[in-house]
DNA sequence: AGTCAAATGCAAATAAGTTTTCAATTGCAA
DNA sequence: TTGCAATTGAAAACTTATTTGCATTTGACT
């Protein structure tokens, strides 16, 4: 299952020295969800960050409508909730366990641990935060110019990360819809077009990418 | 002429202590720039970020094919540029002279004397960016979820920031519009729209606020 | 195998926004 | 005050996306 984040998603943990890494990973305190389950509410308190060992997590915001505008699909080996964390405020984003999945808990101890044993962590999370400000201009900046298909596209390329051809997408269309930011109508239409064109083969709750560059190519265009 | 900031604008420099404020503002390194000029472009080397002394400036994304996505009208007292100074990596975002300015410079030097001067500087960046990620997943938000006159009228309190009632924003419906994200025309309406609700006054480049709780009551509903 | 909820496919009516074009207005400057 | 460029106003045709309703398919669970 490839859940490569389009925001937010970073991998900070990933960039830690390997013997840094390996102790939070050793000593961390785990956390399970399940799926669907809430991890975190708008407004609650910011204690502590997490890092995604397995699984996703759906990082949004749920409207009192019934709205869902989803920012992120967060994988394993990305963290989330480090901005209201560092930014001292409460949470301003829903997060909700989009499969079961296991958390590993960074709080005021193990940040200031990371930070004596490696003291350009605060550089890191300053790079972190920076690379996420910047994905967040990239998507309003492509909701503002790209059509359906070719935010679709981009939308399947970040989901689908390094992979090769081939990867499934764990995804439902309602999934996709919401995080690109249309109706799930205007979404089957995108895919549906995609898939004519030979790049995708869309599933039951999934879809596989066939022709990653292919779909390189609609958004340059 | 008001010009707060609906993303990026950030009142670092006016969190600092005084004393520290007061030092960075009479040995800053200032700079001159013509209303129009270029201040940065993407691509270019970060090796600073700014402070807004007077003036404003546009932030935001010029396409190769004229189309401009503007992310943010900076003003006086607030700072732009940190975070690709701070993440360490090229500018991804052009920064044009909205009207005749003067700005600040902050480098590597004095950025380190501020660290040196108050301990909490970093902190306080972190929040600053933090808080910028925050503003732009509202924008991200509101141009999904809200009508084109919730937008502008977001738009348009946040441009007149706390003033009062009889504010005048300098800014043209085609300013507004790439602001806002919509063509021209969309925007004509939707102000006409408030100004038949008597809550704006429309100029000639500039828009007069009438009622801001009136605003704030259309965002609402 | 049968049941059921979730997910997808499809079509028509509607709504919203864009594009394009042209006219009218404003304010600055010669 | 006269010319001129920038700005605004307005209308029509067009494109895109949403909403709504319903039918069909899929896969998990009995």
């Amino acid at each position: 299952m490839t859940t490569a984040s389009p925001i937010a998603g970073t991998g900070f943990v990933m960039a830690l020295p390997e013997t840094v890494r390996a102790d939070l990973l050793a000593r961390g305190k785990r956390r399970y969800f399940d799926r669907g389950q809430i991890i975190q509410q708008r407004g609650d308190p910011a204690r502590e960050f997490w890092y995604v060992e397995s699984g996703s997590v759906q990082i949004g915001r749920y409207g009192m409508d019934g709205r869902l505008t989803l920012f992120a699909l967060i994988g394993a080996g990305e963290t989330f909730g480090e901005l209201a964390f560092l930014g001292e405020f409460p949470r301003t984003v829903d997060a909700i366990a989009g499969s079961d999945c296991q958390l590993i808990r960074i709080g005021d101890k193990e940040l200031q641990s990371l930070m004596d044993s490696d003291p350009a962590v605060t550089r890191l999370l300053l790079k972190t935060m920076a690379l996420t400000v910047q994905q967040a201009f990239n998507l309003i900046e492509s909701s503002r110019n790209l059509s359906v298909p070719q935010r679709l596209a981009q939308a399947l390329l970040q989901l689908c990360g390094d992979q090769q051809d081939g990867a499934r997408i764990m995804a439902t269309q309602q999934d996709l819809a919401d995080l690109v930011g249309v109706s799930r109508v205007s979404l089957g239409k995108a895919l549906a077009g995609l898939e004519a064109a030979g790049m995708i083969e869309p599933g039951y709750g999934f879809v596989t990418v066939r022709d990653a560059s292919g779909l390189r190519t609609v958004i340059g265009g």
